[in-house]
DNA sequence: TGTACATCAGTGAACGCGCGTTCACTGATGTAC
DNA sequence: TGTACATCAGTGAACGCGCGTTCACTGATGTAC
């Protein structure tokens, strides 16, 4: 893309893609705005055209990011098709691919300091991808019987910790990261182990 | 504590403190070497008789945190007395408790950068971190079928990653917390389901 | 007990750096007529 | 189709700031004799 003239045309795109990229190569502080600005060929002052400041540039791509999240989680689960159970094993792939394939989004997200209830635009979009876990749950957990029928959102609330638990020990260069399982196993015999508790998979192996 | 004249004394601990404090207060970020050594009341010259520089000092409060954090899990274990049942249930309480009483410990530990495995002493203290975890695991999985026995290494990042997990996303002002459950609660449902999956607890409630 | 002296934990001033942000400006775009 | 002009996305220079780190130094401590 050959910066035209004076006008960059796409400044507010190319922004973005900047900060995906700083972010997925130094780390959430390690973004800086000048840096941005510099790799999208601009002045130091041209984001504030496009962004209130550095932190609006940063919340932006959380929001983006948390979007395309929900929207992932949710054509994984597909509505349960073929049954809730592989859509919902299915979905937990899906949150693994994601945090593995947009580092950077989910970096933003979810380790960048920002707190999604500060600001509304942001505690609208995370709540959503919460739906769409609860929703999934819920779905999955119909077939119990009322009286051992937990809360849909108790049980989404584990899978999302239990996802993100496994994301940040085990599927990057943090703390025991020499796991001798994979990531993806991990999560898919931790999930298997805990349905079989909730009765969602027969008790037996 | 009035300081003295030319020598302040105690500076290592002094400065170790003064970060403990600048993390909890500001996150991981916020916190800077000049501002340690000006809170402990000393030029920022200073902290370099005592640590090579900033990322130092950072690391040897990781350090102390992990041995901490180690320790707190074993005196929690208790050699799985009175059983190993109830000493796992407590040492996931005292998982919550570390991260809810030393929040900058746990910052320092587990969301400032560092990479354990690029210190060889990080490494080491959150190994032994992780090997509490799985000598636990072991003792509750003993009495399971050794064809039904999971790796004791598995259980515990299952465990330490739903751990983990609860304490970023709902345990502090992140994502979605607004939950309508305590983190302890969501913590002791997690893994009283889980055990259950695991054979570990009777199927019925 | 007193003195000389080595050690080393502190000082304070300075460095280069890059940050986020502001400012008056400029020049390209596109709309009205 | 051509022209005047409003709009506004960009410039570039500057700001104050605080950072991490280095340096030659100083003064307190404690050991040897």
């Amino acid at each position: 893309m050959p910066k035209r003239g004076y006008h960059h045309g796409n400044l507010r795109e190319a922004l973005i893609e900047a900060t995906l990229r700083l972010i997925g190569e130094k780390g959430p502080e390690g973004f800086t705005l000048n840096e941005a600005a510099r790799l999208a060929g601009v002045s130091p002052a041209a984001p504030y055209r496009h962004f209130a400041g550095r932190e609006a540039l940063l919340e932006e791509v959380a929001r983006e990011g948390f979007i395309v999240f929900a929207d992932t989680l949710e054509a994984a689960w597909d509505e349960g098709r073929p049954s809730p159970l592989e859509a919902f094993l299915r979905m937990g792939r899906a949150y693994l691919a994601f945090a593995e394939h947009k580092p950077a989004h989910y970096v933003a997200m979810f380790e960048s300091g920002l707190l999604p209830q500060a600001s509304g635009e942001l505690a609208i979009v995370s709540q959503r991808a919460l739906d769409v876990l609860t929703r999934a749950a819920e779905a999955l957990l119909a077939p119990l019987p009322a009286d051992r029928r937990p809360p849909g959102m108790m049980v989404s609330q584990h899978i999302w910790a239990m996802s993100h638990g496994i994301v940040e020990l085990f599927a990057r260069g943090k703390p025991g990261t020499r796991s001798p399982f994979e990531a993806q196993d991990l999560l898919e015999t931790a999930i298997g182990i805990y349905l079989r508790g909730l009765g969602v998979l027969p008790p037996d192996r």
